[in-house]
DNA sequence: AAAAAAT
């Protein structure tokens, strides 16, 4: 492969319009080998996490005093953090130990067109940063234009530091791609395009992505689009094929970036896109979102991106106290298809929004067949179905339209339908193996329900000691309790369920 | 064995 950087590739003759003052240094070329298997667990820490722990410790219980608009629970800082004495202000050190960052109070600070603050304030009706786009916004915003590697909680708006972002980096003079968008699906794909289009709908950026169908069809058109979206087979494709033109791209967001630095095949195209993109333009920006960062991936996230900024969460205070989570024990695996007969499809009417989540691809259509033979109406979603049923399903669902939707992991992350109030692990989420839990997917899934502070709750339909197991190490690892509810007693579902905030009564 | 791509 022409990426193997044993030699530091630095192209000096490509033209250089970036603004930053500050020339950024090529990542050290340690051993760079692609992909994070082999040189994975030997990543020597970030220069940045050097006693880092300790810090974030130290200052998990700072606050920002003024209350942001979002309940959104403390963030630790894990650059060197230090804070002003001034009331309402976080002061946090960059990457480089040199320069610091104010959190802003309002989208004002932030140097944004005055197209941009339209769009915030009159299509979004926002009125201030949530503690997550306070925090991060300055550090994608001003200069330097550092990259960031930034946790925070499902549903607190990082879609927003994101999508602000790319928006505010764009020269909307310049009519080439600028801005570039990796995402793990589809689904999320289709959404933040439609999220970046409202916002910027005063700027006249434009905006394309691999969903869309324009480019699918002609091979040959040039995007000329500022900010592009996609999943990273199509961009790879669109790269080879010159169909992107790289040049211009000045900022690189992967959003759910755990994921797309997993050891699967994801992580090979994350790096390599990385590469490719720094040879043309050294110090491109690089944003990695993600509401979940396990201590791997985020060493690795590190080793790729070493000259970042960085925000995390204490894995402690990443459980959402706003979804009431149960167990429900089935002693049968049919008992399972029972409880949603019995309990949850009657109740659905007054629950407002509900999504089953199922292992596997079959499971979604089988039991998907099973509750529709039964005359219980819903969808169901999974990848093996083809774009245009995807987009249906998901399209009737936002609608509301449909109120229960079957699907596999392929929602279980980003997807954001305000309406759903309820999560229903049909299966509890596990890893390859089928018996380490998926914690990061437990928390992306129960996730999807009391988006923006609004009320939710999770049941885990458990049936046999493997499960019950997995239940239980989910609970201890995000100490969190895990309370159980008989699978066969409906009074008590309706009471738990009023206490959860979904039913009045 | 979920997911992504395209032939």
């Amino acid at each position: 492969m022409a990426l193997n950087g044993g030699t530091p590739t630095r192209w000096a003759d490509e033209e250089d319009e970036e603004t930053s003052p500050q020339q950024h240094q090529q990542p050290p070329a340690d051993d760079d080998d692609d992909g994070p298997p082999p040189g994975f667990e030997t990543t020597r820490p970030a220069a940045s996490a050097g006693g880092a722990d300790a810090a974030a410790e130290a200052l998990a219980g700072v606050k920002v005093s003024e209350e942001p608009p979002v309940d959104d629970p403390d963030l630790s800082i894990r650059a060197e953090t230090l804070v002003d004495d001034s009331p309402g202000e976080v002061k946090t050190v960059a990457a480089d130990g040199a320069s610091f960052y104010t959190s802003a109070k309002t989208f004002e600070e932030l140097g944004l067109s005055q197209e941009l603050l339209q769009g915030l304030y009159t299509e979004m009706k926002f009125e201030r940063p949530s503690r997550i786009q306070a925090q991060t916004l300055p550090m994608i915003l001003l200069p330097p234009f550092r990259s960031l590697i930034a946790q925070a909680h499902n549903g607190s708006g990082k879609t927003t530091c994101f999508t602000l972002g790319m928006l505010g980096r764009v020269d909307p003079q310049l009519q080439a791609p600028q801005a570039l968008c990796v995402c793990p699906t589809r689904e999320l794909v289709v959404q933040n395009q439609m999220v970046l289009e409202r916002m910027g709908k005063f700027t006249g950026i434009t905006c394309t992505s691999t969903a869309a169908a324009d480019y699918a069809t002609s091979r040959r058109t040039r995007i000329n689009d500022q900010v592009v979206i996609g999943t990273h087979g199509k961009l790879r494709d669109w790269m080879q094929k010159r169909v992107l033109d790289v040049r211009n791209i000045r900022i690189l967001v992967f959003d759910e970036a755990d994921e797309m630095l997993k050891q699967d095949a994801f992580a090979d195209d994350t790096v390599r896109m990385i590469k490719q993109l720094r040879q043309a333009t050294p110090n491109i920006q690089i944003l990695l979102f993600s509401a979940t960062f396990n201590e791997r991936v985020k060493r690795f996230a590190q080793k790729i991106v070493p000259d970042a900024n960085q925000v995390f969460i204490p894995k402690e205070e990443l459980s959402l106290d706003v979804i009431k989570q149960y167990r429900v024990l089935c002693p049968q695996g049919s008992d399972k298809v029972k409880v949603l007969k019995d309990m949850i499809f009657p109740l659905c009417e007054k629950l407002g929004q509900t999504i089953i989540f199922v292992r596997t691809r079959e499971t979604a259509r089988s039991l998907h067949a099973v509750m529709e033979t039964e005359g219980h109406k819903c969808t169901s979603i999974e990848g093996g179905m083809d774009k245009q049923a995807r987009d249906k399903v998901v399209r009737e669902f936002r609608e509301g339209t449909t109120k229960i939707l079957i699907s596999t992991d392929v929602l279980s992350r980003g997807f954001d339908v305000t309406q759903v109030t309820l999560v229903i692990n049909f299966d509890v989420p596990v890893e390859r193996d089928l018996r380490t839990p998926a914690f990061e997917t437990y928390l992306h899934r129960i996730g999807r329900s009391g988006r923006f502070g609004r009320k939710g709750a999770a049941f885990n339909l458990v049936t046999g000691e493997s499960e019950r197991r997995v239940v239980d190490e989910i609970q201890a690892y995000f100490k969190h309790d895990i309370p159980e509810v008989p699978y066969d007693d409906e009074d008590k579902f309706v009471e738990v369920l009023r206490k959860a905030g979904l039913t009045e009564g």
